[in-house]
RNA sequence: GGCCUCGUAGCUCAGGGGAUAGAGCAGCGGUCUUCUAAACCGCGUGUCGCAGGUUCGAAUCCUGCCGGGGCCGCCA
């Protein structure tokens, strides 16, 4: 039985005895609140639901816990349902009823965990979204990970989603990038507000190889080539950076096409319809303080020129009403949280509700450590830190389960030796190391001839440690939908972990294979079905990360 | 000054209102002639920053304060 049945059992139950005493149904909830107990001796499962019922219907917590333990006892699979404390329900299940779940598992294999939560939701996911000035930072490489690991979980989940790398290659930005490379291509100092860094160099030299002569152009049209030219292999360094991390984006927007389409004008009008827009000083305002917004903002200029922030609102305009996104979900690093007020009155003046199509997640930043400091980094002095160091440090793995294993909100400091390691320590070494050993032991079991066969006896799977595993594996489901619904991928990397650890001390206590001269059992195969399962929950949860899983270490 | 975020064991962190707050590391001590010891087992650790509030119940939600980090542009 899943956890999810048994929610349904308890509600089943819970709508029982409210008939039986004539209790009002309607204060019934829509799912029976069901969650593991930290304490063994609490049971398998506890389920709160009299606790919350009780006040609602006014019966005492535990006469209502009585009643439902009392109903709930009788249902198949159910062991034994114990009333404590203030009105909690705990709940044993049967041996056969829990040791289906590997049944489950093996049936549904990589579609396990899956689930229709979020169906229907159509969802455009930004991030990344660094200009091509520059190879991706560590702060942008976070959001490489978690992005696309949140990419993942959503679709697994059932949303639609379009995952969106938005880009700006004109601009003050791009003249200072091609200024800067001009410069070097001429062997003179980087302007003072340029770009630094050895790969300014490599590009200028890269330039220079398509179009020698360019540096002795003169200003204006030498200017045009290395602009051109330096971001045209500056993205696709990127990308292929991107690609190499495992990193795939549906959709690479280019601010321009919002230019060349006329995406400006329209949501200016549209704004405009709204009522929310003005002039003053000749030039013309979006009146965001009316929904939050500290300060209202331009949208174009006294020069006549359109400001980024009009550009934001075209890119807003074109997800929501050209393309019809549902959802507008975009990773922002803790530097741009300022951006939240404006955006959200910005969504809201579309007419928008700002809490249910636009959504900012904001990041903490990243800081790489070698030998126990944290490697500073500098713009100005041309030292970041970039994906590509990050991956030659510790490699993709380690990298993207590194980087996705904590809270959004939470600062990282990625240790070099600590993420190279090959030791318990290492969190993705550990949980890879799971998956290694299974597969091990299931090459070993087919070069005994031994097959788990059709079917297995669930109820031989009564051991101790069979059984927390049996639990452990019944709670992906839930650790995904969480994961996907707060947006915070580190709980499916943390449930892998935890599993890890479980399938690590069933390992150690409870031999699968037959050893010297013994025959295979129904034990045997019915183990073989349970490894299986772990084998598949851990396969589910790495590939969610974006983090292989390997039959070999 | 305003806004965001964090504050949980010596360290790094988990804990989306539930019972006695947990993992790893670090320290000490055990376990391999047989399925990968990259593993497992045992021992110790807490004013959950402080003070109020909401609740049957708060590390979790709300308010204030203290402390760390970050951000404030007719730049892009």
């Amino acid at each position: 039985m899943t956890p999810d049945q048994l929610s349904k059992e308890v509600l089943s139950a819970a709508r029982d005895v409210f008939t039986d005493r004539g209790l009002d149904p309607a204060a019934l909830p829509a799912a029976a609140p069901l969650e593991r107990p930290r304490n063994r001796e609490h049971g398998d499962y506890a389920s709160t639901i009299a606790l919350q019922l009780a006040k609602r219907v006014g019966v005492a917590p535990r006469e209502l816990a009585t009643a439902l333990a009392d109903r709930l006892g009788r249902t198949a699979g159910v062991k034994s349902v114990e009333v404590a404390g203030p009105g909690f329900l705990n709940i044993r299940l049967e041996a056969a009823a829990a040791g289906e779940l590997a049944r489950v598992v093996v049936q549904a294999g990589e579609r396990y965990g899956h689930s229709t939560a979020l169906a229907g939701q159509k969802v455009n996911l930004e991030f990344v979204s660094a200009n091509p000035t520059g190879p991706l930072h560590l702060g942008a490489v976070r959001w490489a990970a978690l992005g696309d690991a949140l990419a993942r979980l959503l679709r697994a989940t059932g949303a639609e989603v379009t995952t969106e790398y938005y880009f700006n290659d004109a601009g003050a930005q791009v003249d200072r990038f091609a200024d800067s490379l001009l410069a070097a291509a001429r062997g003179q100092e980087v302007p003072a507000d340029g770009y630094g860094g050895d790969y300014i160099d490599d590009i200028a030299q890269a330039v220079l190889a398509r179009h020698p002569g360019a540096a002795e152009l003169p200003d204006p049209p030498a200017r045009e080539v290395f602009g051109t030219e330096g971001i045209a292999l500056m993205f696709a360094e990127i990308k292929s950076s991107l690609a190499g991390f495992g990193v795939h984006f549906d959709v690479f927007f280019n601010e321009r096409d919002l230019h060349d389409r006329g995406e400006l004008d329209a949501a200016l009008g549209s704004l405009r319809g709204h009522g929310h827009v003005y002039e003053r000083d000749g030039a013309v305002w979006l009146r965001t303080t009316d929904f939050g917004d500290d300060k209202d903002r331009v949208l174009v200029r006294r020069t006549g020129a359109p400001t980024y922030f009009l550009a934001d609102c075209a890119y807003y305009y074109d997800r929501r009403q050209v393309r019809g996104f549902d959802r507008v979900v975009m990773m922002l690093g803790a530097d741009h949280h300022g951006y939240v007020g404006r955006m959200r009155a910005l969504a809201a003046c579309f007419g928008d509700d700002p809490d249910r199509h636009l959504e900012l997640l904001i990041g903490q930043m990243v800081n790489l450590v070698r030998a126990g400091t944290v490697v500073k980094m500098s713009k100005r002095h041309g030292t970041v830190v970039t994906l590509d160091d990050l991956v030659d440090a510790i490699g993709v793995d380690a990298a993207r389960y590194a980087l996705a294993r904590y809270s959004p909100d939470s600062p990282i400091d990625i240790d070099v030796e600590l993420w190279t390691r090959a030791t318990r320590d290492n969190p993705v070494y550990y949980v890879q190391y799971a998956h290694a050993r299974i597969a091990s032991l299931l090459r070993n079991a087919a070069e005994l001839g031994i097959t788990r066969g059709a079917d297995f006896d669930p109820g031989l799977l009564g051991h101790e440690k069979e059984h927390e595993l049996l639990t452990a594996l019944g709670e992906f489901p839930q650790a995904v939908t969480s994961a996907a619904e707060l947006r915070e991928p580190h709980r499916v990397a943390r449930y892998c972990e935890g599993l890890a650890g479980t399938y690590h001390r069933f390992y150690d206590t409870c031999r699968v294979l037959p050893q010297g001269d013994e025959q295979p059992t129904e034990l045997t195969r019915a183990r073989l079905w349970l490894v299986e399962a772990s084998r598949i929950v851990l396969a589910n949860g790495l590939a969610l990360l974006g983090v292989s899983t390997p039959d070999r270490m």
